[in-house]
DNA sequence: TCTGTATTTAGAATAGTTCTAAACGTGGAC
DNA sequence: GTCCACGTTTAGAACTATTCTAAATACAGA
């Protein structure tokens, strides 16, 4: 076994139900950064009853509550999920979409000259945190 | 007139009318970062006609692809608007949703420690570009 | 075994956005 | 000035992603 699914549920909090299993070892399995369509496709036809989209929904719901995977939004109305939790960044093929990983050493090393094999058109930080004191800008 | 909103988008190649007037100018008053829907709430009764949500979206839409604003995605499932195309990153006030925009020297010059204003809980880069080479890590 | 609670299910409901088809407005050509 | 062609706007239907609802199910502990 490649990652002991159960064990990883249980010690975030997270009861191991048939159903969490799989979806979550498929987004411990993948780099492709799935839509909540793309786990319901690729997990459907692995549990030997019917699956539904809700329960797809709840369970990634609960993962990144629980800290197990992240939500990564690089187009509008859409949500992706992460299962890779170390500190990394996101780089976006604007060709095809494709959302790869990169390690936040990299980053810092390197200060967004990413070399030759990607080429940044643009780049935007987004910092979440909270407004200490008065002064809102609106 | 605090901007030639006529000029501005006739020099991006947008026809100006009336409601594409009225959103631009709404835009360009605002630091709120609002989203289609505020916009049409806003504006709505500025018109001496009915105004469709699809014109909001349309005009929205074209001002982006035209370069007059920029999308901005912060939470899942909706996008906001920001006539602001300076520089500039964006802080996400964690407790009320709120945007705060910060400008690219700021960022620079103090590496993200943004003072006392701001308790940074997290942030994220989220880079656009192509890859070049091959080497794909999915 | 019983029972209470959490989970799952199918489908309805909601939210945000895009599409469609018809009506409208406007800037040249005459 | 009139007409036409074409771009724009409109209302509402359609679509997509997600959440909600109510009923069925599973399962841990008494």
């Amino acid at each position: 076994m490649k990652h002991d699914v159960e064990e990883l549920l249980k010690t975030h909090g997270v009861k191991p139900t048939p159903q969490r299993m799989v979806i979550a070892e498929f987004l411990l399995d993948t780099h492709s950064h799935p839509t909540a369509d793309d786990v319901f496709q690729a997990v459907k036809d692995k549990l030997p009853v019917s699956l539904s989209r809700a329960t797809v929904y709840n369970t990634l719901n609960a993962l990144v509550a629980k800290g197990v995977i992240q939500e990564v939004t690089t187009e509008a109305g859409r949500v992706r999920y992460d299962a890779n939790m170390s500190d990394h960044h996101h780089f976006v093929d604007i060709e095809t979409g494709t959302v790869i990983d990169i390690p936040a050493e990299t980053l810092n090393q390197i200060k967004l000259e990413l070399g030759d094999q990607y080429k940044v058109r643009s780049f935007h930080v987004t910092i979440f945190g909270e407004v200490v004191s008065g002064k809102s800008k609106e």
